[in-house]
DNA sequence: TAATACCTGTCACCTGAATGACAGCGCGCC
DNA sequence: GGCGCGCTGTCATTCAGGTGACAGGTATTA
């Protein structure tokens, strides 16, 4: 079904801190939103990957992991959770080919879909959404490429510092601690699919990092307690996320 | 400096194959190069990612091996390798911010450049361009997204097999041999770094490959001499090989 | 309220691969 | 020619982490 304008205005209100929506005009986004549809999955939900063909899906609320599963070991392995904001599957819009990926829903999700040739005229035909969208692929690009580096240059712990680090919250709250996103109440044997690993490693690790009084104690939702001790347990120094390269011209 | 008539000529020659221009109109193309410059750099020479903000660079010819290094272990790991019609670090054309990569000439290097800018403008304003463009941001992160998985779920010998068939051409010679493109005269280490090992375990898998008639013997020109059995080592089967199409096939 | 299913926590064992070391080889360079 | 240098080839040692197993905990459902 199209969207009434009650729910046009919640997806507005959910959308607008997306990076894919950022900045873009009321009366824009409303026009946008007309051409959107809406579902909902319940979880455990696979999306088939015909329909990621023709339809664009965003993420208004709830959470989808995006696996791909080793053909002949069957390990699973998590390319990425996208949250509220997020789009599926950006890879097969770029393309348009059919991509071996399971994206399936880890909760509840509330969705909005378009065809994925409205997506493409966008990007042709508004300037703001192009840019939107181009910034929203680098920073896709980029997360990929600190989960290849880290998988390939980093040990089980430090890889499971830097997950945790990756979507901790900067603000502290009043007892200076930092909620997580996304991955605050994961199972380890989740956790242990996005990093590579094991459910009885991840366990290990978070055990020691309660112990050390780096996160909170007792099991329920993931928390920062010591934020710059993980960030060291993560081996970043400088910057969290970027450190800055040596402005040297050659060698 | 600006491209002469006779290097554009050169230049449109390289780049037909690439994906970026794939189809495009040779007029279009002609007008486009227009606003490239030209430059050389000796192998071994490192973008400075100062001006890889302001500066969009195209491989006419030679290689470039982009990595990144962890911060603490120092050990470095190689992201892609780029060859003829490949272009530069995508992912701050996309953003326009800084990205700690160092994109290094593996060997002489025959670039042409133009400002981001300018691929800004022909991304928003040139439909051919703009689905190009998309195809092969699509076509990078598919590859990057298999070196993520592969690290996470393979084992060492598994991600060798998958480096080399990834770039051995379809296509056989007179005697059944496959010419293997980009990596076919890389040293241990330097394949090492693309599939997160070390130098000692790349030589003992290529060494069994070679014994086993699956390789060529000479350590010279790498050559897949039994497609079909590296194949069986990669783990792939028949419906979902990954091979590479000849340079300008597109589905 | 029992039953089932799934999760956490812990351990002992085993293995794939990283490490360090050394010998030999081809090649450019002084 | 002979020296240095980077690459290949091989091995013994070490260790991180994967594996399987089991106990206990919690939640969902019949």
């Amino acid at each position: 079904m199209s969207l009434g304008p009650a729910y046009a205005l919640y997806a507005a209100n959910r959308l607008e801190a997306s990076p894919i929506f950022h900045g873009m005009h009321g009366s824009i986004m409303r026009e946008m939103l007309g051409d959107f549809r809406r579902t909902t999955w319940r979880k455990g939900v696979m999306a088939r990957p015909e329909s990621l063909l023709k339809w664009f899906y965003l993420i208004l609320d709830g959470r989808a992991r995006v696996e791909v599963i080793n053909a002949r070991t069957g390990k699973p392995f998590t390319l990425s959770l996208l949250g509220p904001g997020d789009g599926f599957d950006v890879v097969t819009l770029l393309d348009g080919a059919s991509h071996d990926v399971n994206t399936v829903a880890v909760n509840d999700l509330h969705l909005i879909f378009v065809p994925v040739t409205r997506i493409r005229e966008w990007i042709r035909h508004h300037p703001e959404f192009n840019r939107n969208f181009l910034f929203y692929l680098g920073e896709r690009m980029r997360e990929m490429e600190h989960v290849s580096a880290d998988l390939a240059t980093s040990d089980t712990a430090t890889r499971l510092a830097r997950l945790i680090l990756r979507n901790t919250i900067a603000e502290a709250d009043r007892d200076g601690h930092h909620a997580v996103r996304l991955i605050h109440d994961l199972s380890h044997e989740a956790m242990a699919r996005m990093i590579g690993s094991t459910r009885q490693v991840v366990n290990k690790h978070l055990q020691a990092l309660r112990r050390k009084q780096v996160l909170n104690d007792q099991s329920g939702e993931l928390r920062v307690k010591d934020l710059e001790a993980l960030t060291r347990q993560a081996e970043l120094f400088e910057d969290e996320q970027d450190l800055r390269p040596e402005p040297d011209a050659r060698t």
